[in-house]
DNA sequence: ATACTTAATGAACACTTGTTTGTTAACTTT
DNA sequence: AAAGTTAACAAACAAGTGTTCATTAAGTAT
């Protein structure tokens, strides 16, 4: 790849970088992402058509980290119990804090993603009324549960948008109340 | 209210939804909006700084409905039995299938919600590889599974960052183990 | 029915966007 | 080191944005 085109993403990427801790990226303007590169706007549009798709360059390079990190567990575990599957083998939540400053830029409520997370809160909000009424663990924090399932249906509901309907409501409900009830099973796996 | 600004919102949620349904959020100009709406552009100004206030507003509608679809099995029933919540309560389904363009047209994954989409795709993708090699439940459906399991990890991180990252990731995986670990409790609450 | 309030309009403004075109200069390949 | 390639640049364009302001007319309240 030509040293020109490296330096101006990573410019650009930069620039949008530091002006997302400032302001809204609705209000973040190519024109001030090019002034902040030092770039000609030009140059933006010979690499991108809109602003999202720098974002989305910027968005790579977190996941790659997260892919790698999620993976690490694995690279020095030969076998892996499902059943036994500890905490600390969970590296998602370590690379999140890693990535501090960008989770919440991208994840603040009033940011991008308007509508999941309208869809994610409501669900929240009427998880925590119903939902836990019964819960009395008092180990578990009871926002993160409410999260966790508001979400979960959220993820439910887009494989299904994403399988075009193929099944109906009731089958995604009975899903549901099988996935809820439902625990991995105590086998051991050989690693790949 | 004012009859003409019903009329007026009316008139640009009509026109706004209809775009959507064409093309992207992101090509949708103001001016068409205005054009299809047959309103003046002052007008949209107006009541709304961007469209995505609009949009917002088309949400609201929606949203207003969800609660109401959730809601509406406490109506008739007197006590809620937790742990054998039938699927033929969860509503929530129908719901979504009663607005199934709005949901199509949200949820696509080109769609709005960039960052999102992909986290929760990363880790959907890095839960079937792993997570799932346990699992032998063949009522389960495998990808429904995932993208549960990917949403309800995005929503505990969610929730995270919204706390502003009170709890350590020791915590937060902890957390997830005891969660999935977790069953509601079989007791018969009163209802209200 | 009349007086008031204010929504909707049309015109105008500086600015950003997305695109094109020719020129300059940096980089790659041989 | 020279030749060929192409990124970055500057300038210019139509169209959309976000805002303001005076004018018209629809709606509300008395």
């Amino acid at each position: 790849m030509d040293r020109r085109v490296k330096k101006s993403i990573a410019a650009l990427k930069e620039a949008l970088i530091s002006l997302m801790v400032e302001k809204e990226f609705r209000e973040i303007t190519i024109s001030e992402i090019v002034q902040r590169a030092d770039l000609n706007r030009g140059t933006f549009y010979k690499h991108f058509q809109y602003k999202e798709d720098l974002f989305n360059d910027v968005i790579d390079d977190v996941m790659n980290d997260l892919i790698e990190s999620y993976q690490a567990p694995y690279k020095t575990i030969e076998v892996l119990d499902i059943e036994r599957l500890q905490s600390s083998t969970i590296r998602i939540f370590h690379h999140v804090e890693n990535h501090r400053t960008f989770y919440q830029m991208i994840l603040r409520p009033t940011a991008l993603s308007g509508f999941q997370n309208r869809l994610g809160t409501v669900i929240k909000q009427l998880s925590l009324e119903d939902l836990l009424v019964g819960s009395d663990d008092k180990a578990i924090n009871k926002d993160l549960l409410a999260s966790y399932h508001a979400y979960s249906i959220l993820g439910m509901i887009i494989q299904w948008v994403q399988d075009e309907f193929k099944n109906t409501p009731e089958y995604m409900a009975e899903q549901l109340v099988k996935i809820i009830h439902y625990r991995p099973i105590g086998v051991t796996v050989p690693k790949k």
